[in-house]
DNA sequence: GTCTATACCGAGATAGAC
DNA sequence: GTCTATCTCGGTATAGAC
């Protein structure tokens, strides 16, 4: 679920105007890059209204970050355990990875601003590792440790192994711009790592 | 080598005590967040004088990064193939990097700003991704292939798991404070990657 | 709550003495 | 080249009318 999405089940107009704004300009120039003059203006209504809706710049960031990072992933924390035959179901969860977070201009950017400003807003990157990647590294050891046969000694670590390769391939395409200089086929990765973890078929 | 060590090699003085201070600045603060003064208060000298040395501010980060990127990988571009067998050498070559880049401030300073800024500064991205992914990744994809009884089908696919796992590994310990929640062992992380890697010996 | 207008400070960059 | 002093603009945040 997109930011849009979820403040499109509240009600609160305007503060979802200034939320969309701030989105949008935080995103593109980061948290010092960011006037609040612009987010006004990106919001369609005037800076004093945002001061009445949120403290200062701070807790309008920290609101941001929260509802995006909850909003979205949310659904991990009640999400089943995972199901069905390794070697179609790994592929399936790198594929879908790859192809919905390396087009996922807010997801991209949402991992972007927590590694900028981990330094200046290091409770962000603490709800975001907590909410995302220790969730879904669970969900994955959990489904290790149901497949014995997959031979896998440590699934804590391996699952850090899957979802750290996958990240690390989205964040060096879409974020270090690897893809405009020499474009690695997504699908290489799949197969490679399939083929890692699944060897003894 | 470090940025100071890369200077000190150098005779222009306060040029250096200028890069010095800009690195201290711009990495604590991110390029937004940054301002001359700082800079100058840093490096101890005045601001004049920096705009003596470089045109604006602009120019004064992309010399730095430059000058970071380029005095600590270029050791890459001239290092030998790398020797040894595979599971000696593949467990050393984690280990080396978990202990050294883990520890090592002024490279995760240096990766997280290079991610921060990639919109603004997209050279500087493609530069790092040149200097150090590509040529990390060309390294070891050819140890791969010299080594076939390792059963790799795509050596390219395969390097990129190996140190995006360890890249990926750091970055959520040291950069998301992912320690600080819950530690995961970096031994568990080159345990499992050899194991993967190397399974049938 | 929402707007326009404004206070006040710190930013990048420059002038001019030495 | 290097310094002190300064210009000008854009920043966060607030005052006060409605």
């Amino acid at each position: 679920m997109t930011l849009t999405e979820s403040l499109s089940l509240t009600s609160n107009h305007k503060q979802d105007k200034i939320l969309q704004g701030a989105m949008q300009v935080f995103f593109r120039d980061g948290y010092a890059g960011t006037s609040m003059d612009r987010v006004a203006i990106e919001a369609g209504v005037s800076k004093q209204t945002i001061y009445s809706h949120f403290h200062d710049k701070e807790s309008l960031f920290k609101a941001l970050i929260e509802q995006i990072t909850i909003a979205r992933f949310h659904t991990l924390f009640e999400s089943e355990e995972l199901r069905g035959e390794p070697e179609q179901l790994l592929r399936q969860l790198a594929e879908v990875y790859l192809l919905k977070v390396g087009e996922d201009r807010e997801y991209l950017s949402l991992l972007k601003i927590i590694i900028a400003e981990s330094s200046r807003f290091p409770e962000m990157a603490k709800l975001y590792y907590q909410t995302v990647i220790q969730r879904g590294r669970y969900l994955l050891s959990q489904y290790f440790d149901s497949h014995p046969e997959l031979g896998i000694k440590d699934s804590e670590a391996t699952a850090h192994i899957f979802f750290g390769s996958l990240v690390s391939f989205v964040v060096v395409q879409e974020i270090i711009h690897g893809k405009e200089i020499m474009p690695l086929p997504s699908q290489n990765l799949v197969d490679s790592l399939i083929h890692l973890i699944h060897r003894n078929k």
